[in-house]
This record gives structure tokens, sequence and C-alpha cells, in this order.
DNA sequence: AGTGCGATTGACT
DNA sequence: GTCAATCGCACTA
């Protein structure tokens, strides 16, 4: 598990940090995990951003101190998860965008209906689909076992760093052309057109 | 109360 | 490559 004392309390450097650590759902039908390969920082300040003109009541898990669940339903159609990123009061948050699968595939695998190992969690809906995840979780600690977690892999080591790249943001209409995007080169659970993962 | 649109996805051409 | 699905905000009146 990480401590909330280790996660880097500034939203663009958690995004970065995240890649390469491990999102641990535990459901009655057992343990679902996969790394994180690719993140958006949405930080104080941002026009993109959902906490950008306030506290609502949807966003009011953007808002809790950094390393809680936000979780939000995008297009009525697909969950989000995010990672609150700031002190409590301030609102921010970081997106987790693609997860490579570790434990828990034959249960992903029918969360998502379909069989196919690099379509399970290769985008931000889908990896909230195959780990179970939607507003149950909203506001869940992350730093704590629980329903929902984040953990250091066991076999990471500090010369196992991953080659990370950087690109804009997807799907965005505002503040388009910032660099907060955060992948893992040559992954091939990164989500995302061909010429943002170079 | 009504409107516009979004941090997406899957089906289809 | 195009496009509809589907829902809940945020905003206007």
């Amino acid at each position: 598990m990480l401590a909330r004392s280790e996660l880097p309390p500034d939203t663009t450097e958690l995004a970065r940090y995240l890649i390469g650590k491990v999102v641990v759902r535990t459901t009655p039908e057992g343990v679902l995990s996969g790394r994180i390969v690719e993140t958006e920082a949405y930080p104080v300040g941002d026009a993109a951003g959902h906490a950008y003109r306030g506290e609502t009541a949807r966003t009011h898990a953007l808002f809790l101190d950094r390393g809680h669940a936000y979780v939000y339903l995008a297009y009525g159609v697909s969950w989000m998860l995010n990672v609150s990123s700031e002190a409590a009061g301030v609102g921010a948050g970081v997106l987790i965008r693609a997860l490579s699968p570790l434990e828990g595939i034959a249960t992903m695998q029918r969360n998502r209906r379909i069989q196919n190992l690099r379509d399970l969690a290769r985008g931000p809906g889908r990896l909230a689909a195959a780990l179970d995840i939607d507003r149950r979780v909203d506001g869940i600690d992350l730093c704590r076992r629980g329903p929902l977690w984040i953990a250091r892999d066991a076999g990471d080591t500090p010369d196992d760093t991953p080659d990370v790249g950087t690109s804009t943001r997807i799907g965005l209409s505002q503040e388009a052309q910032r660099l907060l995007r955060f992948y893992v080169r040559g992954d091939r659970f990164v989500s995302g057109p061909k010429a943002l993962n170079r």
C-alpha cells in the first residue's frame, strides 16, 4: 500500500508518480488488479478540470486530501477513476487512463464481456468496467486497505523505472495544448492515438 | 423546467 | 474514418 506521506503533494508530480503503481480492487469475486500505464493531471486552475468552478455534490471527492478516489460518470456511459491530488479543501485530481492487467483477469473479462487482453483496461471507462468501479467507491481512501486501494508492485526495484512519455491530454476542448498526460513508452496497454504515444 | 454538452466507447463504413 | 448511445451536471430563465 502507498502511504499518503509519500504521494507528491502536487497534481502533476503525482500523475507522473502513479505510473507503474498498482490499482487493487477487492470484491466478493476475488482480487482484481492492474499496473498503471497512463495518467492525466487536472491541476488547480485548469479550466478542463471538474474542480474549476468550485466544489459541487459530484466533485466533493476531488476536494479531499490527496489519495482519495473521485469517480464520476462520463457521457452517461463510462465511469472514470481519479485520484485526488492536493490538500483537503483544494480541488484537483489525476485521471487513471489505462492499466496493464495483473490479477483477476478472468473476472475482468467477464466484467467487460470481452476476451481480448489488450482491450481489457486500455481506456478510462474500460478499466473502471473491468474493475467493477462505479459511484460506490467514490470518496474511498486509496491509502488504506479496503475495496479499492493503490499499491506498489512487490517486484518493483528502483532501477526498474519505466520510460515515461509526456503528451497533451485526450478528449479536451479546453486547455488542450498542455502537456499533462503521462504514459509508459512502448506499452501495448496505453490508450490514445499513435501520434501521442511516441 | 429546459438546454447543451462532456476527462468515452463500441458498432459500423 | 464516422456516429449514436445515454445521463447528470452546470447554466439559463
